[in-house]
DNA sequence: TGTACATCAGTGAACGCGCGTTCACTGATGTAC
DNA sequence: TGTACATCAGTGAACGCGCGTTCACTGATGTAC
């Protein structure tokens, strides 16, 4: 069908666009003269701006959602995962960059409804990630709070690390490898903390 | 100074305004408006907004400066440091929440100039907190990048808090109390993982 | 202290421009028979 | 397969509006004597 991509060339231009800049800044008739159509005939897709970019946020965290299951689903030890995560992740970032982009800028982004959307889609990626750390050996005696705080460390760890891997592509100070070896590194050291945690807390 | 006042006029009405919206979106007009005088007078103080937000950005990061000193400078125990650390940082999102917002907002907003002021800034903070973790008992033995790692998660982890401890503030998900014990145990997950870490390494 | 003068923060009008939104329209696409 | 018809994606002109920037100006503030 015709409209549905004319649909998909409004949100691929709004996503480049967006590249260098927020959300909040960006024109409806901007859109439009990138795409090559009459302002006028955007209405007939999205309400406004915000309604495209709350799309976009749909779009962005299904790429994620797809990346947090990949990772999950490897068993096999502790440092072997973290090295196959990292590795996930920047693959990750080279094929989606402006949808990476637009995820941390707009999470704390100047549009409300959007930055909603945002935070509600993130905490059922932390839940999700809650169940599977419950069903690991290293998650006996762990409470559901514990279990929580670390999901959420998991999360807003992805997030960075993608933001710094994005921000060293294009040409900001470290190198690329400089930031996977950081996240490796924190990963491991979060593991440690992990295994010894039960141990440090008062047992029962 | 009659010129002075003008100027922090300025910032603190900009400030005002980018709690609801972004940087790259913000108007000149706006901004003299809320002040109360005209546009033109703008130029006096500032060469265009991108300029005024690296002020606001240089600004900002003087409270988180200021806080992770008074954050290093404590000698207690680790337990005790964490939530010590947990209370200047809410204490310092209640003072200044819209610094704050600022910060988290143009981190990875859409005003480049403003975010590589930003970056460098964050950097500089990081060798800081480097520094003070190289005099620490715990650090035998550490590499430098081993102990950077590790300063940039502080750090990182820092940012992200104050972050939701804000989102907490008006009207988002989780409640404030919640989001400081969440953050207390991340950072004390951390400490053990810091305490066990070179152990897991190859001994030297 | 009083006066003459220089500085320059702030004014107000004007400019051209691109914005978001509306409207009646056109003509391509898909459906019914 | 061919034809008549309905749907509705996209048009293009028009609107009022607020934007950033310029300019010659005014008049308050601070300095020199």
């Amino acid at each position: 069908m015709k409209k549905e991509r004319t649909r998909e060339a409004l949100l691929d231009a709004a996503l480049a666009l967006l590249e260098e800049q927020s959300l909040s800044s960006l024109g409806l008739r901007e859109v439009t003269r990138a795409v090559g159509i009459s302002p006028a005939a955007f209405y007939r897709h999205f309400r406004d701006i915000t309604e495209l970019g709350i799309v976009l946020v749909q779009e962005s965290l299904e790429g994620l959602h797809q990346l947090i299951g990949e990772v999950l689903v490897r068993q096999v030890d502790a440092v072997e995962r973290i090295d196959e995560s990292v590795d996930l992740i920047a693959a990750w970032v080279r094929a989606h960059p402006a949808h990476v982009r637009f995820l941390a800028r707009e999470r704390y982004g100047g549009v409300r409804a959007v930055r909603a959307e945002m935070a509600a889609q993130l905490d059922r990626f932390t839940d999700e990630v809650t169940a599977a750390l419950r069903t690991e050996d290293e998650s006996a005696d762990w409470t559901e709070p514990e279990l929580r705080m670390l999901a959420e460390l998991y999360v807003d760890h992805m997030v960075i690390t993608a933001a710094a891997l994005l921000e060293a592509d294009q040409g900001g100070g470290r190198d690329k490898e400089q930031v996977r070896e950081t996240a490796r590194s924190q990963l491991r050291l979060i593991d440690i903390g992990r295994v010894h945690y039960r141990q440090h807390r008062e047992p029962r």
